[in-house]
DNA sequence: CTCGGTGCAAAGGGTTTGCAGAGAC
DNA sequence: GTCTCTGCAAACCCTTTGCACCGAG
């Protein structure tokens, strides 16, 4: 699609619309954490984020991440994925409905679409279930570490 | 592949099993549990299962319904799955690798697999990415819940 | 001026842990 | 007899809430 940090741009700007859209306002600790949120290089557990934000501007309490955070979510602006192992669940933002695929060396996330989801719909639909949504995320390894892993003698 | 009746005792059996064979003592607390556990017809939530292991012995703490959990998702005998919309992560007792349609009417779950994966794996090698590892979740209707639906005229 | 947004601190709620006693093997 | 498992209750930790004040529109 485009640059990793084209991309965010876009998120941050689309976020800032979104916002003044909807008749939210524009205050200074909602325009820090929308810039570190858009910083932000992979998922990232609401721990993380609030830590981040505390670093830009530690007079900025939780609450309010918190809060914007459940709005953008609701919004659907942020989302929700699923940590590779067990428990965390991590946060991320796109724009559209796609997958995304998550580094496990680096962390990096790209988001991916799947040529046919129907293989999914029709192998629900061989049990006579209808598909009605669906979850898909994947684990891997990105190119740039791949070769890294090469460079260094496999 | 079996009646939803058949699998629980496989897996209650599996999971009597599992604890003997590592060396992990079977002891009443351990055995209402697995029972009340393979009697699950849905993924359940932790307190779900801590009140019904409650409802069939009070005399068990939470505690130890918590620690057999671990132990068993540890030995990837019960699983985490994540639900349709938002927070809640649920589980589920399966055995073997293949993923889950959920019906959202009736909460009742069954796994099917996917024949092939190796679609998703491209889809990420178009990218540059080494597939590790996938968690895909369907979210629909069930058979039964489909056709009551449509005797209500839908 | 009006209300939405904010920080603070306290409350909430699910999960984990420490400990002494019980029971499996 | 040993060593794991157990129940209890307290500790934890992340998230939400209540409240009075602030400031965007």
């Amino acid at each position: 699609m485009d640059t990793g940090d084209g991309t965010r741009k876009a998120a941050l700007a689309q976020m800032e619309r979104a916002l003044d859209e909807q008749g939210l306002r524009s205050t200074a600790p909602r325009r820090t954490i929308l810039r570190v949120l858009a910083s932000m290089q992979h998922p990232f557990t609401p721990t993380e984020l609030t830590e981040q934000v505390a670093a830009a501007d530690d007079s900025i309490g939780r609450a309010s991440v918190y809060r914007l955070l459940q709005l953008l979510r609701s919004r659907d602006i942020v989302e929700r994925l699923h940590g590779p192992a067990d428990e965390q669940y991590l946060l991320c933002l796109e724009e559209g409905h796609h997958h995304h695929v998550v580094c496990e060396v680096c962390g990096r996330t790209q988001s991916f679409t799947l040529e046919d989801t129907d293989a999914i719909a029709r192998a629900v639909e061989r049990l006579g279930y209808r598909m009605h949504d669906h979850v898909l995320q994947v684990y891997g390894c990105c190119p740039e570490c791949l070769s890294k892993q090469d460079a260094n003698g496999r």
